[in-house]
DNA sequence: TATTGTTATACTCTATAACTATA
DNA sequence: TATAGTTATAGAGTATAACAATA
């Protein structure tokens, strides 16, 4: 087993008083761990991950990111982005259409295939944002999202 | 060059409009990329890292944590908690004790030079902190701290 | 000369199972 | 029989450099 499973978790209470359990980088790379997790099991039956569906996803949508756009917004190296577009490519889910405007650079497309398996993937995202937040009432996970939002897209060092 | 340095990043702005952008759990994982490449960087002239820095933390803390507590805490396999305690162990930062109540259990113990490189630590990584998290002022820092608390440690699954 | 995508490589992180010693 | 720690190994994730095509 990995980790621990939910019904071995009873012992490190205690440690709740650290200094550390106030700390917010802590706090983010814990529920980042969970959330994961999470999404990585729902996602599963799909035959994607976190990172193939972020990907899937942005090329569903309607501007249609170039690659360099999507290693800049999923905060990846463009050399992942290789890697990932060719595994959803391979299984028929985007393709790669070359930028009329600028030869050098390749846009991703959703297939009508991608559109629809992203259609129920993001049915599992939805359900594993249940699983690991279900702490939070709707009002204060529209206030999470919010804050998260101006502090994941807002200026950085 | 990995990731996309700040000066390089302003073309995928558009891609803010995306469904992605508003899924909480890709804006904990961005936000969590950010914050552990801040504080990694901030971490690094002290030969830490985050992963090192959290078991420094919790073993220089008041209750000393067991190795099972620290996996479960940092929701890290036990198998991972070896690792880092004898990197820690074997620059002299902390110390192995066997638990008299139970012998099988060991507490890591910070070192009085962990603890003198621990209280440095925490300075960088609050440095790390505004880094990331420049976009928001004290009062949102603290709503956020109070909301991915209850998160981070409610109710899974 | 700079940028986009690509390939290749190495390193870190994470997952899993088996083993030991205690309980 | 179960638990805490350890060891070993494999796989996923990440970092880095060099190259071709295009600008």
């Amino acid at each position: 087993m990995a980790r621990n499973d939910s019904t071995a978790a009873q012992g490190a209470d205690r440690l709740l008083a650290s200094d550390l359990a106030q700390d917010l980088s802590f706090l983010v790379a814990r529920l980042r761990s969970r959330g994961s997790a999470a999404a990585n099991a729902r996602l599963a039956p799909l035959d994607l991950k976190v990172r193939s569906y972020s990907v899937l996803s942005l090329a569903c949508g309607d501007p249609s990111p170039s690659q360099r756009e999507l290693a800049e917004f999923l905060w990846l190296d463009p050399s992942q982005i290789v890697a990932l577009v060719d595994g959803l490519e391979g299984r028929g889910l985007v393709r790669r259409e070359t930028d009329p405007s600028d030869r050098r650079s390749k846009l991703v497309l959703g297939t009508a295939r991608g559109r629809e398996l992203c259609a129920r993937a993001r049915v599992a995202a939805s359900a594993a944002e249940d699983d690991s937040l279900r702490a939070l009432g709707a009002g204060e996970r529209a206030a999470l999202r919010a804050l998260l939002a101006r502090a994941a897209f807002g200026p950085a060092d």
